[in-house]
DNA sequence: GCGTAACCTTACGCGCGAGTAGGTATCATC
DNA sequence: GATGATACCTACTCGCGCGTAAGGTTACGC
């Protein structure tokens, strides 16, 4: 039998094997379908453990949240950033002053996101499908995805700065939502599409967003004929 | 008292009331928390007509799904299409060979769009923050989804054979669920903050969009630098 | 004016799953 | 080898809300 881990285990281990499995289920059946005794079960362990450390099911829930979400942080950051960051991780600061030109920024960032999201495929799916809409959740969503364009604001911010050009905020504030939006959209792609490699994927959004971009600090400018379309 | 419609009505007119009030009670709630009595309630019927006519909450919420995607659908093919459109509805066919210009098409099925989105909130949150993640609702938003999405590669794809050069079906796919993604993260913008309008923000995704399929279509690539980042 | 079909109601059954009470085994340590 | 603490369990309660049974009332055909 030689029984697996029927051993006791202490407190902090037990927390990550549960969170595992919450982050499973969760992306599996939604927050209301799943239900906590599969949760317990696919832990190895029984109910009520899951109360006693991680508390409710919606609590539950927002810790399964928290990590992934830091987890993808720090995996960007760690790529944008050439050495080991110090600065608290998603405060702009940590990118806005990084040593690397803005174009190779963006990509790392990129590449570093997509690979991410094709490792975590479940941890993806709970931050990015599950939490929108569900009341409680969708705050606590919403401020990481703020962090997430203030980022790439403060990224495109500098780039238009590099080129000695003004921007109005609204503008940076409306592409970086763009790109991020792209971003996600892609990542749904990627889920679901094993074969294509993050690289690639990454590839394909640096060139759609950095060739407009590019354009656009240009000062070229796109608008409706003269006369308007009706 | 002269009773605000006590009357009875038929069968179609209250099938729309229910639907009405089944979006807004999804939109703010999401499906689990939304309670069938309160659907009716709002609708000012008794629960067991809505049972009789829309069927299981399952069946009701699917029927909201398809109502909303049809009219955005709609929406966004009568604003590209300049007469009033006859084939089906999402079938590429319709706009692959309108007669406008392929960056007008582009503008007015973005401000169609965003118009939608503006005047629909509660239908948009339905469609897109609630029916993600949830098993059963997913495929379908999916099918709708990919039906956006063929009809944005048809119209990339007419454009790039307009100027005369080769695409990878995959690559414009890519783009076109960039692109996609990119609409829809505006569109919660749009969803938040009330003061902006649906032109300014078409324009916006418009200049960001397609002057980066500018460069793209005229040949240009970005790529890593020769020897790799790192 | 009467049958009948469609509209609409009140009032309930019942399963499912979140959360808990109360108890047992193992470890650490002195 | 007692004492405390921490890890862990079985077996329940209980509310919520979906879905329905059974019965009233209005409109319309003839």
């Amino acid at each position: 039998m030689q029984a697996v881990s029927k051993k006791r285990l202490p407190r902090a281990v037990r927390e990550q094997q549960m969170l595992d499995a919450a982050v499973t289920v969760f992306s599996r059946a939604g927050f209301h379908d799943a239900s906590m005794d599969e949760i317990a079960a696919r832990a190895g362990i029984s109910k009520p453990m899951v109360y006693a450390y991680l508390g409710t099911k919606e609590e539950l829930f927002i810790a399964c949240l928290h990590r992934e979400g830091t987890r993808l942080m720090e995996a960007i950051v760690s790529a944008v950033v050439p050495q080991a960051p110090r600065a608290p991780v998603g405060s702009a600061a940590v990118i806005g002053d990084g040593v690397l030109p803005p174009d190779e920024q963006l990509w790392r960032g990129l590449r570093a996101f997509f690979t991410f999201v094709g490792d975590h495929r479940d941890g993806w799916s709970v931050l990015y499908r599950q939490a929108r809409g569900q009341a409680p959740f969708a705050t606590e969503l919403a401020a990481m995805r703020s962090r997430m364009v203030d980022v790439v604001a403060g990224l495109l911010a500098r780039v238009i700065a590099a080129g000695g050009r003004q921007s109005r905020p609204a503008d940076v504030m409306a592409m970086a939502y763009a790109l991020v939006g792209a971003g996600e959209s892609l990542a749904d792609w990627v889920v679901d599409h094993v074969e294509e490699s993050p690289e690639v994927t990454a590839t394909r959004l640096m060139n759609f967003v950095w060739l407009g971009a590019g354009d656009l600090l240009r000062g070229a400018t796109w608008r409706p004929p003269a006369g308007g379309y009706q």
